[in-house]
RNA sequence: UGGGGCGUGGCCAAGUGGUAAGGCGCGGGUCUUUGGAUCCCGUAUUCGAAGGUUCGAAUCCUUCCGCCCCAACCA
């Protein structure tokens, strides 16, 4: 990678906008190589819309032959916790990411940034202002009419200087005094209206503790971290549309001597939202802090700890953001999308398995009850490396209590009285009657087995429908959770509202008292499930032995369809 | 009403003057010793609207309409 000439991809493919600006760069020469850089604010855990973010960050540099940073955007002390950065980091490796060595902090530059904005003092580019922050919105003007200049923004430089030294010192409360840009006040654009490079904020940060008083702001932090980095473009979302204006006022007023090793450039793009599922930080701090749910990882969270514990695959992710695109037009992404690649990809992978979640009793009564047959069952039809195992059969099985049909429908062509289904992988069982207790309910059934009929090149006949099943002796008790969406609301005037009321009260059902064939006791939280006819599975991390726990993966398409309100 | 963006089928998204890719979804069908799997077919006479330029426009021009973002000492 290092060393090497850029190549711009193969032509004729097609490219998204950001990767037409990068080619455009490379070859007017504005650039020689491409360096680009995730940063994230450790303010709460990555979510599905940072998927978006990382993958086209470290996409492009890849695909460019260039190196993607992972930089902590960490100005803010009251926000961010250690706790956060290191489930970043985690996520993103998870993701499939690798930064290498390149892991870097804006706070690492904090005694750069303040160097800089002396000068910038020095240099009649900034001043200190006194204002209170109330009086500070009202010079500002509004949306129509321009800002009024505050009276301290023609304080002398030397005053300025003391001034600020004196906030890094400690020498005010917060809220005392800020350092500005003076730009013009009567810009149309209200970023431009002498911004705020930095503030007092006597907090501990969670890297640099108690060394700084003073804090710079976003939009003096990311330009200079950028540029000390050697970012040659700096991909974020739309809203920062307005503040480019002001990335290129830091970038070429900022007296860097040859600190700066790129002159980076700032690129938007739409952000990620998807449908049925809430994206706003605030709103999942809060599902956290009050313990509407079990952590940020609990498994109906969009986060991406919550989704792979939920049984989601990176690459299926990945997939998804490659799908989904890049542009500037605000999107809504169906999340079946995601939930498709999610499938697609567990197709594929996810072993198969026999699992009752609702048993229902049959005992066959034409096989003997001393007897335990070995049936072969392969894998995973889509992956024929996959192997085989042998699962037990026996008198008493188990088979999923929605299999039976005492009156059946048309076109029910699994079990009802009289009637004959397959036994995956096994024998042709027929139905003799049903054993009911007092309330009248079907407590068990009563079955035959067609001795000729085992699966296999001498089954001489076939019946139209195939049931799991799992020998009740040899069956291992599992706890199985079926997760459906969490967040329902799509009703625009629901914004702001109390997160509780988003929750969908069915997102979470525990099925007790699943039984699954044995073989699944060893299961470890790696592998993916495919139940037959129940959907995908993953054993949850915190799942015991003896007693597995498995987490449904995604929603079942008729499921997901009642709660779309579709078909 | 200032500034900045954006408008291609239900949801995304290619396309940048030569006569509307692809994916998801949806509908139908096929196959099958699980299938919601696989496979096949269908799904925009039209690109926010109206004018104009042109042999020809989603692509160029004009006007209009709609949506999003910005008035934190958040990012």
């Amino acid at each position: 990678m290092s060393g090497s000439q850029p190549l711009a991809p193969e032509s004729g493919r097609a490219q998204d906008f950001i990767r037409e600006i990068v080619v455009d760069d490379l070859n007017a020469g504005r650039h020689h190589r491409v360096h680009t850089r995730f940063p994230p604010e450790p303010n709460g855990y990555l979510h599905i819309g940072h998927a978006k973010a990382i993958v086209l960050n470290f996409g492009i540099a890849e695909e460019f032959g260039g190196v993607c940073n992972l930089r902590f955007d960490d100005t803010n002390p009251t926000k961010e916790d250690v706790e956060y950065v290191e489930s970043i980091q985690e996520d993103v490796r998870w993701l499939g990411f690798d930064w290498a060595e390149q892991m870097f902090y804006a706070s690492d530059y904090f005694e750069q940034m303040y160097a800089y904005a002396e000068q910038l003092v020095i240099d009649g580019k900034a001043y200190v202002d006194s204002l209170t922050a109330d009086e500070i919105r009202e010079y500002r003007g509004t949306l129509t009419e321009p800002g009024r200049n505050s009276p301290y923004r023609e304080r002398p430089a030397e005053e300025s200087l003391d001034l600020f030294r004196r906030m890094r010192r400690a020498e005010f409360p917060d809220g005392a005094h800020v350092l500005r840009a003076r730009i013009d006040m009567a810009s149309p654009n209200i970023n431009m209206r002498d911004p705020t490079l930095y503030r007092i904020r006597h907090a501990a940060h969670h890297r640099t503790g108690e060394a700084w008083c003073i804090y710079p702001t976003y939009d003096y932090a990311h330009p200079i971290s950028d540029a000390i980095e050697g970012i040659t473009h700096s991909l974020c979302t739309l809203e920062f549309e307005d503040h480019r204006p002001l990335y290129d006022w830091v970038v070429e007023n900022v007296r860097h001597d040859t600190a700066f090793k790129s002159r980076p450039r700032q690129i938007e793009f739409a952000r990620l939202n998807l449908n049925y599922t809430v994206m706003s930080k605030r709103k999942l701090l809060a599902l956290v802090e009050r313990k509407l749910v079990n952590g940020w990882d609990d498994p109906r969270m969009p986060t991406l700890a919550g989704f792979r514990r939920r049984g989601f695959t990176p690459e299926a992710i990945r997939d998804f953001c490659a799908r989904i695109g890049i542009a500037k037009k605000e999107n809504v992404i169906d999340v079946a999308l995601l939930e498709h690649t999610v499938r697609e990809d567990l197709n594929r992978r996810a072993r198969r398995a026999f699992a009752v979640l609702r048993p229902l009793r049959v005992v066959i009564e034409n096989y003997p009850d001393d007897r335990t047959e070995s049936i072969e069952a392969v894998n995973n039809p889509e992956d024929p490396s996959s192997g085989k195992r042998q699962v037990p059969f026996s008198r008493v099985l188990y088979i999923e209590r929605d299999d039976f049909m005492e009156v059946p429908p048309k076109k029910f062509f699994r079990l009802s009285p009289g009637a004959e289904v397959r036994l995956r992988y096994a024998y042709i069982l027929k139905c003799e009657g049903a054993v009911k207790d007092a309330s009248g309910a079907i407590v068990e059934l009563r079955a035959t087995i067609d001795q000729e009929s085992l699966s296999g090149a001498t089954a001489s006949r076939r019946v139209k429908g195939t049931i799991h099943w799992v020998s009740a002796a040899h069956a291992l008790d599992a706890e199985v959770r079926l997760y459906d969406r969490l967040f329902a609301s799509e009703d625009p005037s629901d914004e702001g509202r109390d997160p509780l009321t988003d929750l969908n009260p069915n997102s979470l059902e525990i099925v007790q008292g699943a039984k699954v064939e044995p073989a699944l006791r060893e299961a470890t939280a790696a592998q993916r499930f495919q139940f037959e006819r129940q959907g995908y599975f993953s054993v949850d991390p915190d799942s015991r032995p003896g007693t597995p726990v498995f987490n449904r993966t995604v929603t079942l398409k008729d499921t997901w369809a009642k709660i779309a309100g579709r078909g």
